[in-house]
RNA sequence: GCCCCCUUCGUCUAGUGGUCAGGACGUCAGGUUUUCAACCUGAAAACAGGGGUUCGAUCCCCCUAGGGGGCACCA
């Protein structure tokens, strides 16, 4: 029996697709890599009430961001209401399925009833065995399983292992609505079934539904496909994970200015683990991905670790690379509008430029931007608060002494502008720095920054020269 | 309330019936240094608690505590 993987993520578009969503998602993806199968996506839009447009868009748009293509065409699971339909009329007709006629009202009774009890709130059965000529004319009936009462129900988990539930806790699920739409649980089986999922890798939170499921389909006569259930991802304070935590969508982990390659990263090592490897290649990863190196304990969410995969991945690229990031980052940017225009065409080549310097200070791709900005800013350079201490008197006077040397420099690249600002600190007996920090300040309005000399050749002997008067200019008028 | 799952440094995790319990992020201390990063060196830091089984348990079993998930005519 060699049929190939088929393994499948599917979310239903009620929202963005959040980071549990997207290393399911990936987790299903790398199992299908690495078995050679095939990885299906299926959008559970049965919840028309909640199910929207933007949402799926938010999805399809999300996976394809993180590098996790699909294979094939989406599946529509509310286009399928009919073929689920006619499996819930099946097990009907075979005697697997009843009519109930509880009202609303009823239902919500007989769960009081039960928790005063102390028994579990589920359907009680009453119409499993009643006399359907008792059945009340003015009510559409809705179907139900019929759950075995005795026994128990085992799932083989291949992350959370022998798993046992006992038949009575499982109750009989409504499976064909009172107006005639299929249930989840049944929906879920069908498709399943029919798309040839043979793993079925999800959040553990679907660990009672693999129960009812494997009931539905020992009644439908059909192989259960093999299971993973993936503990959940939590917040920093291991609290479920909230919109404050990282519960956010895969857009906004975007928006932040992570790199694909280094969520996928940080996202399998959530929960799955290789040895002691740390930094692995999306091609590692198919390479070595299975679902018995899977961790049973739920994960918490750590932004700081992201952020370190985030710069090495960053420190690692080519600055080619980046800025081509960059530039499909930017329009996706709350402020990239604005910001695209002060970068304008001769932005993006002195960013390359600046580069190498750029993306050893940076943990995202925002962070980068933000350290690029004197880059793009006009003169008179604006000083923060820090910059304007360095540019003080003695500041400025050594920057006036300073001037005519850098002037002079020929050709103005940073090897030769260093051996410059070099010789004039030894000659007038002070630290490279006293002279380095003023020149920062000056040229880039801040105290931290790329290595002086770089920016200096980046920003160009004119605009040097020009932001460096800019605040020397100040001092003889002072 | 009932059912299911989980528990190794702060965090992600490796690990074995006998290990100095390993790595990574973070932290701290040095080094390098024109700033900030990066980088290098070093350090502190964990087997939830209690019972067993055993010559010996972090590892096997039970209990407790704590955490999580599920109990819809939602998915």
């Amino acid at each position: 029996m060699s049929e190939k993987t088929i393994t499948r993520f599917a979310p239903s578009p009620t929202g963005y697709l959040h980071i549990g969503g997207a290393r399911t998602a990936l987790f299903n993806w790398l199992y299908a890599k690495h078995t050679g199968g095939k990885f299906l996506l299926r959008i559970e839009d049965t919840d028309q009430a909640r199910s929207t447009e933007g949402a799926i868009l938010a999805i399809l748009d999300g996976l394809r961001w993180l590098g996790l293509e699909w294979d094939g065409e989406p599946i529509y699971q509310l286009a399928r209401s009919e073929r689920h339909r006619e499996i819930a009329e099946r097990l009907l007709a075979e005697g697997k399925a009843y009519r109930c006629y509880a009202s609303p009202e009823e239902l919500v009774a007989m769960r009081e009833r039960a928790r005063a009890e102390g028994r579990a709130p589920g359907y009680d059965g009453t119409w499993r065995d009643r006399d359907p000529s008792e059945a009340p004319s003015a009510v559409t009936p809705a179907i139900r399983f019929k759950a075995p009462r005795e026994g128990e129900t085992i799932i083989e988990d291949r992350v959370q292992g022998h798993v046992t539930f006992a038949n009575k806790d499982l109750d009989d699920l409504v499976i064909l609505r009172s107006d005639g739409s299929p249930t989840y649980n049944l929906s879920v089986v069908v498709d399943d079934h029919d798309m040839g999922i043979t793993h079925v890798i999800r959040g553990d939170d679907h660990l009672t539904n693999a129960a009812r499921q494997t009931q539905i389909y020992k009644a439908l006569g059909w192989l259960t496909p093999a299971f993973a259930h993936v503990p959940l991802i939590h917040g920093p304070d291991g609290a479920k994970l909230s919109k404050r935590h990282g519960a956010l969508g895969v857009e906004a982990y975007r928006e932040m200015g992570y790199l694909p390659v280094a969520l996928r990263n940080y996202l399998v090592r959530l929960g799955w683990s290789h040895g002691d490897a740390e930094i692995i290649s999306t091609k590692e990863m198919i390479e070595w991905f299975d679902l018995d190196a899977i961790g049973r304990s739920p994960a918490r969410f750590d932004f700081v670790k992201l952020e370190n995969l985030n710069g090495h991945y960053l420190r690692s690229m080519s600055d080619r690379e980046i800025v081509s990031q960059l530039k499909s980052l930017v329009p996706h940017l709350p402020d990239g509008a604005a910001l695209g225009a002060r970068i304008g065409e001769d932005g993006w080549s002195k960013l390359e430029q600046a580069m190498p310097g750029l993306k050893e200070r940076a943990k995202t791709l925002v962070e980068l931007l933000h350290n690029a900005e004197f880059l793009f800013v006009s003169r008179p350079v604006e000083l923060d608060t820090q910059a304007r201490k360095l540019l003080d008197e003695t500041g400025k006077k050594i920057l006036t002494q300073l001037m005519p040397r850098i002037e002079s420099v020929e050709p103005w690249e940073s090897a030769a502008l260093e051996t410059c600002v070099r010789q004039f600190a030894k000659e007038t007996d002070i630290k490279l720095g006293k002279a380095a920090q003023p020149l920062r300040a000056a040229l880039t309005g801040k105290t931290t920054s790329p290595g002086i000399f770089e920016v200096l050749e980046v920003l160009g002997r004119d605009e040097s020269l020009a932001r460096i008067k800019d605040h020397t200019n100040a001092t003889k008028s002072a």
